[in-house]
DNA sequence: CATCTCACCGTAAGCGGTTACAGCAACCTA
DNA sequence: TAGGTTGCTGTAACCGCTTACGGTGAGATG
């Protein structure tokens, strides 16, 4: 591997102005930099990020916290590629990489402590890294909260954490849910109920708040039977399923918070001997790819998941050129129609 | 951030001392040793990782090559989940790291070059990365050709590459794809089509293969109008029953080299009037999520996901700490039997 | 008692960059 | 022509850690 000594000699220059060639090019004459670089080219040289990172004390890596929950080993992210993909586009333009910290619970090592539990902040300042972003992985608010705290900048995407280096972003989950219920109301359905997500988790609590939100506005009772809640998981949908069909006046659509749910709910119904959508229309949220796969094909508050990924490098960029932190980052939702839902069979009759 | 310059001040010893509690424990005196790792646990300290790889020219970072292919806009991988949990967690063992690299095309960087057209190679080694595993992105074959000779350690997933210091885990594609033809004989069908993975594709040529060996270890006769090819992807599932269909005396069974396609083969027969399982059986490979969504669920060849990474993660080390290098690491595949495939009709009627 | 071994530790030279500071022409201004 | 800019480049300290090498004293050996 050529060194920038190496160039430097070949050249006749000092090391210094090999290093001026490559951080701040107007400062050296352009015959110079141009012999510079064509030495540098035909040795093949590659600045070395560990002897810059040492020497700027920062490096243009982000950490990635994923970590599936031992406490839910099924666990997956509905759509961590999507995020991804969103996440490394976005980091890739400012020139910074993403590194999957290995954290594999060696609480005997230096560093590792009670505030950090798997050693990511440790593992931040090891690598001088410009942040971390957290992903959901099932449920780990907690954790997540202490990194918040720590100093570290941190982006959670669709976890509400926030501190004095940390933010967030999440779904306009509020008016997407909205969206679901009113399309259910303006096809004449008046029993809509809704299946939630787990309580304290923050996309759960703003798409209930939005179910209520349109239930009001379309001028609907507001029934407590008609809300039960799930985990997020499919067999939370079916169990949820199971349990407004036995309410009296059992609801002719329903609302899943989750496109898991709405699948559950799905399976439950046919399994109650009801068919999708003639005789309960169904939406869920999420937009995953089983969404489109399932017969019916399944109506749904779809998420902007690259956008994600994208925001949430956006955010870390923002805080670690020392922006102003700002309030949560808000995506819309946009509902896709496909054929979970009809309307109610009340109505139909009336035609 | 305490340094262990500090660290050697407070506790009366050289900087060398404290780097060696660090790095040989046993070569330093049990008291010393003890009043270091005390001091250093107090002032929190944590090594600088870039000084580290500075001093030691290695890093503990291992390179993920996970671009979507820009001819395939719309690609994902089916099961990118499952490989990285397995990776990180296998890699964590050894305390590995999993880099993402940022290599937006900006060839005009000094070290892109024909050979490393993303920059990769490039990345490797400004980090001093230990390696590089490469996942499958559509069909970039040619590029990780380029990698595996550049002489960096190389892992393929699911890519046949070879190189002096690159291998590849694959599953055994012959014995899954065999298996799943076997499970349609052993129903009574004797009229088996297959839809393939593309042409030069090493796992959609050892499936194409196990096809073969099945149909003739089972007696059944081969007819080249059986064997249909795809892409993997849905749509060339749905295009491939189309052409099955219309062959005369028609499949009664089809093994399709992907679920994706599996689906897709669904999607025509049941827009021909065809029944699954009662008028056709469908069998597909991997064993993605929507295998069991699906309606019905999708009788299929299951592969190792997280094996994949984990036995990625094992190759990728063996051949940092010099191992000789082996073949390529085969899993094993599994039969998942679901609900897509029931005896053929002729037989049916026999009973 | 001289010598050898060995466990332990310090000295110092790197690793490959960055950057504050100073030097030195050449060119302007008064 | 003296003094001040301006453009460019070199010197050298530094980032924090690793490690080859050499030194020291205690105990073993002859």
């Amino acid at each position: 591997m050529a060194t920038g000594r190496e160039i430097a000699e070949l050249c006749g220059v000092s090391i210094a102005t090999v290093s001026r060639v490559f951080n701040q090019p107007e400062t050296v004459n352009r015959l110079t930099r141009e012999r510079v670089l064509r030495v540098a080219r035909e040795l093949d040289y590659r600045p070395n990020e560990s002897a810059r990172a040492l020497s700027t004390k920062q490096s243009t890596m982000i950490g990635l916290v994923w970590d599936t929950d031992h406490r839910r080993p099924g666990w997956r992210h509905p759509y961590l590629q999507d995020l991804l993909i969103g996440l490394k586009s976005a980091l890739s333009a400012h020139g910074y990489h993403l590194l999957m910290l290995a954290t594999s619970g060696d609480s005997r090592e230096v560093g590792a402590s009670l505030a950090d539990p798997v050693g990511y902040v440790n593992m931040t300042r090891r690598h001088h890294l410009g942040g971390l972003v957290l992903i959901d992985s099932g449920s780990d608010a907690e954790a997540f909260e202490a990194f918040a705290q720590s100093g570290v900048p941190c982006v959670a995407v669709d976890v509400a954490v926030e501190g004095p280096k940390a933010t967030y972003v999440t779904s306009d989950n509020t008016a997407g849910a909205a969206s679901a219920v009113r399309h259910l109301a303006e096809l004449g359905h008046s029993r809509i109920a809704t299946i939630t997500g787990p309580p304290g988790n923050q996309p759960a609590e703003a798409r209930i708040s939005g179910y209520y939100k349109a239930i009001r506005e379309c001028g609907l009772p507001l029934r407590d039977d008609y809300v039960v809640s799930g985990d997020f998981y499919r067999a939370s949908g079916t169990a949820a399923m199971r349990r407004l069909l036995a309410v009296d006046e059992p609801p002719t659509a329903v609302f899943a918070a989750s496109d898991e749910m709405a699948v559950g709910a799905l399976l439950a119904a046919r399994g109650a001997g009801l068919r999708v959508p003639e005789d309960l229309a169904l939406v869920g949220f999420d937009d995953i790819e089983i969404a489109s796969v399932v017969e019916p094909a399944l109506t749904t508050v779809a998420q902007d998941k690259p956008g994600f990924g994208v925001a949430a490098a956006k955010a870390i960029m923002a805080m670690i050129t020392g922006a102003d932190r700002e309030g949560p980052v808000i995506l819309p939702t946009q509902l896709v129609v496909r054929d979970s839902c009809s309307p109610p069979r009340e109505r139909l009759s009336v035609f």
